[in-house]
RNA sequence: GCUCCUGUAGUUCAAUGGAUAGAACAUUGGUCUCCGGAACCGAAGAUCUGGGUUCGACUCCCAGCGGGAGCGCCA
C-alpha cells in the first residue's frame, strides 16, 4: 500500500485489487471502507456482510480469503470480527510516515486540491438594500462565505455574488417617506442606515393607514421603474449608504464579495427571458400572469411559478432566471450555489426545473444548481425572527456583543494586557464564537436565537479551538523551534495519546471530503473540536518537552501537524486563530 | 386540503445502513510542585409511538402523534 492522502480510498483501491483476484469476489464488489469506530481499530470495510449475503457465501470465510489475497504489508493488521467486519489497524510506522509526508501547509493544501478545477458562483448573504443586517442574516453570509473558502481550498475558481435585493416595492415606500418629511439624504446623522430603516417603518405604517399615501408610494415607485432621474438619483444613495453599512460588518468577518450585482442590475434583463420561455413553450399564460407548471411533478403540476405577474411586473423568479442566465453567459459558471433560507426550496427548486427545461430546448449546458438551504432563526415564539414584528437583533449589535463580552474575558484572564492587543485578541475570539455557534451545528435545522448560545466560549466552542492552536504556538516558543524544522525521529506514534492524535490527523482529507460533497460545515467543524479535543488531552498525558530527543522530535511533529490542520480548518471556517491568548 | 422539513440525555447539538448512540452545558467526584486550569480524567443521564424492509435501523419504507414551513401575483 502506498502512503496516500486519502487513506481511505487507498485502502478502497488495495482491497478490489485484492478482491478481483479472490475466489467468490467479482468486479461488483464494494469493500465499504469506513472509518472505525477506535476499539476496532482505524479502518473497517464492511461490504463483505452484504455481499456474501447476496452471493449466498459466508462472510466471515469470504473475508478470511479476502484477507489472505491482500498484498503482505507492515503498515496494518487485519482481523475479522463480528459477522464480517474486516478490521484494519494502522501500523506506528505508517502513521508516522503518514504524518512525515503531508505534514506542512503547503504539501497539504496541495494535495487537497481538486483534478477537476470548476468555476462556482456562490451566491450569498443578499440583504436587502435601505434596511439593516439583522441576525437572520447571518447564516447565509458565514456559510457562504465558508463554503466559498472550501471551495477555493480545493482549487475550485470562486465567484462571490452578493444578490442584493435592491429593487423591490420597498423603495416605493421610502421614497414617498423621503419626499414627504423633505429628508435630505446627505445629512441622515450619525447612523444614516439606521434613520432610513426608521423613516421605512414610518413610511410603511403611513401607507397601512391611509390609501392615498399607499397610491402614491406606488407612483414613486413606478416613476423609479420608469427612469425618473430624481427618484433614481435617491435610489442610488440609499444603495450607496446600505452597501457602506453592510460593507463595515463584512470587513468584522472577514467576508468579500467580487460582485453585488444585485437585482436592480438584471431589470432590463428580462424581456429575453419571457421571449424565450414561451418561444420554447415552457410557460403559458394564466389568470393574466405567465407561469410556468411542471406537468411531471406532483406538486409543481398544480403550484406556479410566476415569472410575470398579471400587471405586466417582473418579481424574483424573472431576476433568477436573468441571474442563472448572465453567469453562464458572461462567466461560463459550471455550478451556482445560492445559500439562502430553506422556505425558498420550492422556489428554487421550480427555478432549477424551469432552467432545464430552458437550456435543453436551446441545447446548451445548464449549470449544475444547488440550492444550499438553511434553518430558521427563530424568535422566542417558535416563528422566525422577522423585521417588522418586534425588534429583531441587528447584526452589528450581536457582533459587538460578541467582541465586548470577549474583551471582558480576556482582561480577567490577562489584567495587564495593553488594550490595543485586548481588542485584537477580543475581536478573534468574540467573532469566532459567534461564526462557530452557527457553523457547529447543521445548517438544515432551525434554531431559537439566544445570546449565550450565539456568545457561548466553553466547551465546544470556537475559543476551545483557539486554546487549542494558542497552547501549541506556546509550546514551540518554549522549545525556540520552528514547526517546520523538527528533525527526523526514529520514535513513533506508540503511547495512548500519541497514536490517538496522529490516528486523529489522519482522517482530516476524509473530513474534508466529506464536508465538500455534503456543503455542510458542521462536519468540518466537529473533526476540528475532535481534533482539538485529542491534543488537549495528549497535552495532559505527554509532556512534549522531555530529554529524549527522539521522543521530543515525534511529539513536537504531532503538535506542528495539528497546528496545521487547525490553522488550515479555521481558516476554511472563517474563524481567526491566535498565538496567544 | 396538498406537499416538504423535523422529533435523540434535564437543555443545546452529533452520529456516510454497521459492532456497546458521541459531545457540550447543567448536576456531580477527582487532577492544582503541570510545556498556559479558557484545560484534563471520571460518574449519572437519551433514539416520539406502532408496524415493515434488512444479516444489521437514530438512519430507509408505511401509519399515527407532536413541532415548523411552503402552496398565484413579497423575496
Amino acid at each position: 500500500m502506498k502512503i496516500e492522502f486519502d487513506i481511505s480510498s487507498e485502502l478502497d483501491k488495495v482491497i478490489r485489487e485484492a478482491a478481483s483476484n479472490c475466489e467468490g469476489l467479482r468486479d461488483d464488489f464494494d469493500p465499504q471502507v469506513r472509518q472505525a469506530d477506535e476499539r476496532f481499530g482505524d479502518f473497517q470495510a464492511n461490504g463483505m456482510l452484504s455481499y456474501a449475503k447476496q452471493t449466498g457465501q459466508n462472510p466471515r470465510e469470504l473475508a478470511q480469503r479476502l484477507i489472505d489475497a491482500l498484498p503482505e504489508s507492515n503498515f496494518w493488521e487485519t482481523s475479522i470480527a463480528g459477522p464480517g467486519f474486516i478490521n484494519f489497524v494502522l501500523s506506528s510506522s505508517f502513521y508516522y510516515k503518514w504524518i512525515e509526508k503531508f505534514g506542512n501547509s503547503s504539501k497539504l493544501r496541495q494535495e487537497s486540491r481538486t483534478d477537476k478545477p470548476r468555476k462556482i458562483v456562490i451566491d450569498f448573504s443578499s440583504p436587502n438594500t435601505a434596511k439593516q443586517m439583522h441576525v437572520g442574516h447571518i447564516r447565509s453570509t458565514i456559510i457562504g462565505e465558508s463554503l466559498a473558502r472550501l471551495l477555493e481550498f480545493q482549487g475550485h475558481e470562486v465567484i462571490r455574488d452578493n444578490h442584493l435585493g435592491d429593487w423591490g416595492t420597498q423603495f416605493g415606500i421610502l421614497l414617498y417617506a423621503i419626499k414627504r418629511e423633505h429628508i435630505s439624504l446627505d445629512d441622515l446623522g450619525p447612523d444614516p442606515i439606521a434613520s432610513l430603516e426608521n423613516l421605512y417603518r414610518q413610511g410603511t405604517s403611513w401607507t397601512k393607514e391611509d390609501p392615498v399615501c399607499l397610491s402614491q408610494a406606488r407612483k414613486e415607485l413606478v416613476k423609479l421603474q420608469n427612469g425618473d432621474p430624481e427618484n433614481l438619483n435617491l435610489w442610488e444613495k440609499i444603495r450607496e449608504i446600505s452597501m457602506s453599512s453592510f460593507h463595515s460588518i463584512y470587513k468584522m468577518l472577514g467576508v468579500h464579495f467580487d460582485h453585488s450585482y444585485g437585482e436592480s442590475f438584471y431589470r432590463d434583463k428580462v424581456e429575453p427571458i419571457y421571449e424565450k420561455l414561451l418561444k420554447h413553450n415552457i410557460c403559458i399564460i394564466d389568470e393574466g400572469a405567465l407561469v410556468v407548471f411542471h406537468p411531471e411533478h406532483k406538486r409543481f403540476a398544480k403550484q406556479p411559478f410566476i415569472i410575470r405577474k398579471s400587471d405586466g411586473a417582473s418579481n424574483y423568479a424573472t431576476t433568477d432566471l436573468a441571474t442563472v442566465e448572465f453567469r453562464k453567459k458572461e462567466w461560463n459558471a459550471d455550478q451556482i450555489i445560492y445559500v439562502t433560507d430553506g422556505r425558498q426550496r420550492d422556489h428554487f427548486e421550480q427555478l432549477f426545473l424551469t432552467v432545464k427545461k430552458w437550456y435543453a430546448a436551446e441545447n446548451v449546458d445548464s449549470p449544475t444548481l444547488s440550492h444550499v438551504w438553511f434553518g430558521t432563526i427563530l424568535g422566542e415564539d417558535n416563528k422566525a425572527i422577522k423585521t417588522r414584528d418586534g425588534q429583531p437583533v441587528k447584526l452589528i449589535d450581536l457582533l459587538t456583543e460578541a467582541t465586548d463580552r470577549a474583551q471582558n474575558m480576556v482582561i480577567e484572564k490577562k489584567p495587564d494586557l495593553e488594550l490595543s492587543e485586548v481588542k485584537k485578541r477580543a475581536k478573534k475570539i468574540g467573532l469566532g464564537a459567534v461564526r462557530y455557534a452557527d457553523l457547529s451545528q447543521d445548517r438544515t435545522l432551525d434554531y431559537v436565537f439566544a445570546w449565550e448560545k450565539m456568545l457561548a466560549m466553553q466547551g465546544n466552542t470556537a475559543p476551545y479551538l483557539q486554546y487549542a492552536v494558542a497552547r501549541i504556538h506556546s509550546i514551540f516558543r518554549k522549545a525556540e523551534i520552528e514547526p517546520l524544522d523538527i528533525p527526523p525521529t526514529s520514535y513513533f506514534p506508540t503511547s495512548e495519546s500519541e497514536r490517538k492524535l496522529a490516528r486523529k490527523l489522519l482522517f482530516f482529507p476524509i473530513v474534508l471530503k466529506q464536508t465538500t460533497k455534503e456543503l455542510k460545515p458542521h462536519f468540518l467543524g466537529g473533526y476540528l473540536y475532535e481534533l482539538a479535543t485529542e491534543f488537549s488531552s495528549f497535552y495532559n498525558q505527554s509532556k512534549v518537552m522531555v530529554e529524549d530527543k527522539n521522543i521530543m522530535h515525534l511529539r513536537l511533529l504531532l503538535c506542528a501537524r495539528t497546528l496545521h490542520l487547525m490553522e488550515i480548518g479555521t481558516e476554511i471556517l472563517g474563524i481567526e486563530t491566535l498565538e496567544e491568548m
